[in-house]
DNA sequence: CTATTCTCCACTAACTCAGTTGAGAAAGTG
DNA sequence: CACTTTCTCAACTGAGTTAGTGGAGAATAG
């Protein structure tokens, strides 16, 4: 049985799915584990607080990415296919929710626009290469040490960033 | 009737909604407007190729945020409440779309993580912090003159940009 | 008074999101 | 071998959102 925390009151422009959520919460257990062992998904829906039967859903996603890797059986369980410092938060989004930016369904890049709206796109792609500018640099190693890159530290060191406008 | 050009068929983490598109295409017809009259809703759609109807809704949620002011009536129309260089995309898709991110139906300042996911706030702070500095530095006037700011440039420059990974 | 144009409210079809259910296949244990 | 554990795969569902449509009514100009 869920909990169903989400009111979902509202829609958004970025909206970090519950799947992508999620995926970096598994992820990042299976960065930090030193068993040597597969991790079972018992014990990352129940650490994290994730439906068991969901986050497996998620996880055949980053098998079927290159991300994890599983084996079933009594010593089976999830790890990671590649080295922490080898995926990135881009890499994983991608692999659960497809494609970082979409206009009204297209590619940034297939829009075009008439008249006043000509230099639309520009800023479409430019909303789509800052985002990569984070998601592309940062790594689950990065995030489960802490040590986030200099674009993320800058761009959460002022106060503003902490506040809804 | 509309056209019906959306397949939709993906979701993504950054979706430009049909509202805000249609928005900010409405928005720059009347901030190069001329005529020192009101514009009438018709004429915005059908130079914009937008359903009238759907257009009124999205007109009457930007009149309602001080974007645009209207007329009824014979003479009446649509015109902007602000100079376009005081209006940015930000306030438009916040008027239209409500809040530009959100992780799990949350803003991401309520978020909270455990353990090994405990640097992923952060992450989504900054994931919101780089939206933010391409979206409030842009204005209508940019737009519609071609003269996009610097972090737009910049950003656009790299032909990487402008592919799909 | 009449034509025009915005305004407000209700309605809908298609789709997505966040899961759940259940049968089955592989791996290890006794 | 039987048996248990664990992942795998496909189908299904309910709530909510998106992208519209439709129509009555109110303001405005001539």
């Amino acid at each position: 049985m869920s909990v169903g925390v989400s009111p979902v009151g509202h829609n958004c422009r970025v909206n970090i799915s519950a799947k992508a959520d999620y995926a970096m919460r598994a992820l990042l257990l299976l960065a930090v584990d030193e068993t040597g062992k597969p991790v079972k998904g018992q014990h990352l829906a129940t650490t994290q607080g994730i439906p068991l039967k969901f986050l497996e859903n998620i996880l055949t996603e980053l098998r079927n990415a290159g991300i994890v890797a599983s084996q079933r059986g009594a010593e089976g369980g999830y790890w990671l296919a590649r080295k922490p410092s080898e995926v990135t938060m881009a890499d994983v989004i991608r692999a659960v929710d497809g494609p970082l930016a979409h206009v009204r369904g297209l590619r940034p890049e297939t829009t075009t626009y008439e008249g006043a709206a000509e230099h639309l796109q520009q800023v479409w792609i430019a909303v789509r290469a800052s985002l990569r500018s984070v998601l592309e640099k940062v790594t689950l190693a990065d995030v489960a040490s802490g040590k986030l890159p200099r674009v993320i530290e800058r761009l959460t060191a002022d106060p503003d960033a902490w506040v809804a406008h």
